[in-house]
DNA sequence: CTCATGTCAGAACGACTGAGATGG
DNA sequence: CCCATCTCAGTCTTTCTGACATGA
């Protein structure tokens, strides 16, 4: 990936930079993700379910920023492990309510450790202050275009 | 794209937002690429050919971090435009030498504005000493990962 | 009639892989 | 022989479109 020698223009320019720190970003957590046989989309979706309780399809791609038909496959996939449970909406049949089983819940706490461990390979080079601005910087970037 | 009813560990995490902050990015400016016929990948190597003089494809492709078969779609591109020209070395019959021309360099000096524009929608919640110390960071961790 | 939802098939895109031909 | 380069073809992944059926 050599980025140390690319152009002085590109090293100044934040959207190539974002661009090469995700590519990196997307190496690591997909490695570390796929290690334990899960993906992006499964941490998304748990993670909202976890915060926000059982919620439609279409809900769960609003917040978890997913396309509805992704969360289709994704839900599938949780289904499939036992994750996730998916069942019709008593009072509105068009829906599914989606909601994590126990297991689901330990799988999500893994997921965090191993997730987290991804974090402090792509960050390792920065200080505490640092990741904290930049996570703060980039959820004012994120508000702004949300 | 909703981000903003995020689940906390995803607003929390730095892949994510990354991965979030960089589709916005590819967007902005894909669009205003797009509006001049232009792709990111013709910026990038322009940039390399106007700082580093004529190379070889092997090295544009090191340099602004394309893969080398990458490389050959976008120089034909571009030299189909007339940005760049494309001879054999004559020291290494194995290369070819890249080089840009007047009309290259005149394109990437419009690109620089149509970019510019790009960078200051994309960071408009920004102060400027914010967006220095986003792009700060940002090389400081793909210097790490280079 | 309209809109939202869930589902599917497939397009579009970017990043990458493999192989072959040429030559250092 | 081994390695680098250029090129092409094609894969793989992620993201997104379009269409359809159902129902609010």
């Amino acid at each position: 990936m050599e980025t140390s020698g690319a152009p002085r223009r590109l090293r100044g320019t934040a959207s190539w930079l974002l661009g090469q720190a995700t590519t990196q970003a997307h190496r690591l957590v997909s490695e570390a993700l796929g290690a334990v046989d899960a993906r992006r989309y499964h941490y998304s979706l748990l993670a909202a379910l976890d915060e926000f309780g059982p919620a439609s399809q279409a809900d769960l791609g609003r917040r978890g920023g997913l396309d509805r038909s992704d969360v289709v496959a994704t839900v599938n996939e949780l289904a499939d492990k036992g994750f996730v449970e998916r069942r019709p909406d008593p009072g509105d049949k068009r829906r599914n309510i989606v909601s994590v089983t126990p297991s689901g819940t330990a799988h999500l706490r893994h997921l965090d450790r191993v997730l987290g461990r991804a974090q402090e390979a792509l960050l390792a080079p920065l200080s505490a202050a640092e990741r904290e601005e930049l996570v703060r910087v980039l959820n004012v970037v994120l508000e702004h275009h949300g």
